[in-house]
DNA sequence: GCCTTACGAACGATCGTTCGTTAGGATGGG
DNA sequence: CCCATCCTAACGAACGATCGTTCGTAAGGC
């Protein structure tokens, strides 16, 4: 019963697992074919050119950022809790959405130019969120003063994007956990507050 | 003048380039000739597979960052002393040696089996250099006991291997201040102290 | 006269892709 | 209700290109 008939949005799926795992350089269409229980040949039924692939998959990840960005600046709330927001939205899109967002974090540079820079511009306009946050508290006066927005902004979202290189749902950190465990570091940091 | 017969050591280190900057899959053996104004078939006087170079160019990398690690806690100080030295060791290999480094971070997923433990290993051992630095501070008093070591190790980790991506020499920052800026944000974080 | 470095042709394998064809379910007219 | 039709998904052979690699050979400095 699972060996019905395959539709463009199971290739594009398979595609996002395979491009994550070994790269886009890394998969051949065979193995995609392979993995679907097809031959190679068969997916040019469903797409034009593998190419086709990565651009639907990476572009498919930038979307569920940018949406995801865009509902926590929706919310209501204070600076830290739109910040929370964007800590949660970026957490959900990686953990339900690991294959697209992985390949999007690192194989978006084997797309070609008008591709490539479209998705460089949803990363920018994503990441300019997370700066335009930072300067509103700091001008409001939930966040330091003496901090560079622009760095603070790459710093966090540094610890974002590795996410889903280390955290495991099985662990000792549930979700929740995770993103406060995320928020409190960025934060307050680990030295003792006491301390010169 | 330029050249002159190329060596085994030139070879890796234009291996080196083109993995960072392509990939292990993206490079052919075709391209790396041609960067060195070679044959591909030149290469193999010096190397006996693709394979060997990716190794050397990935052990060169671990190899640095494990020293790198050593330095650092054999320095005379306190845990701050240390985990700024940490900081700036880690900072000081990814950007004084970005295409090794890069491959090591990116690409150690295309070794085989014998030399990808072997690497995995080596990150583990680097990887605890920080946990423990995180802990010993915890139980002395210079950072919060409140905060699991092995969290925030992943976190300033994660902080540290992504500098290559965005930290550019040319910037408002010198690499003194981009130590700086990432020690600062790991210790206090982001908050106003006086806020809840 | 040897040893290192490089060449260039060639190997079989695999790459992305095209092509003609086919099985079978959906569709619609009589 | 049946049959002709169409469409989608898939096959398998084949294309030229490129892959990593081998081999026999040549050039040139210690």
């Amino acid at each position: 019963m699972t060996d019905t008939r395959n539709t463009r949005a199971d290739v594009v799926e398979a595609a996002g697992r395979l491009f994550a795992a070994r790269g886009y350089h890394g998969t051949s269409m065979r193995d995609l074919g392979r993995e679907l229980g097809l031959q190679g040949s068969s997916l040019y039924s469903h797409i034009r050119s593998k190419e086709d692939l990565l651009v639907d998959v990476v572009q498919r990840a930038a979307d569920l950022f940018v949406s995801s960005a865009e509902r926590a600046t929706a919310l209501a709330g204070d600076e830290r809790a739109v910040l929370r927001a964007l800590i949660a939205g970026h957490v959900d899109v990686l953990l339900d959405h690991v294959d697209e967002a992985r390949t999007f974090l690192n194989e978006a540079r084997s797309l070609d130019d008008p591709h490539r820079e479209r998705v460089l511009a949803a990363r920018d306009s994503y990441e300019h969120t997370f700066r335009a946050v930072l300067t509103a508290g700091a001008a409001s006066g939930a966040f330091r003063r003496d901090l560079d927005p622009i760095v603070t902004g790459i710093l966090l979202l540094s610890i974002l994007n590795s996410v889903d290189r280390w955290y495991r749902p099985a662990g000792r950190l549930d979700r929740t956990q995770l993103v406060d465990a995320i928020l409190e570091f960025t934060l307050r940091g680990i030295a003792l507050p006491e301390h010169g």
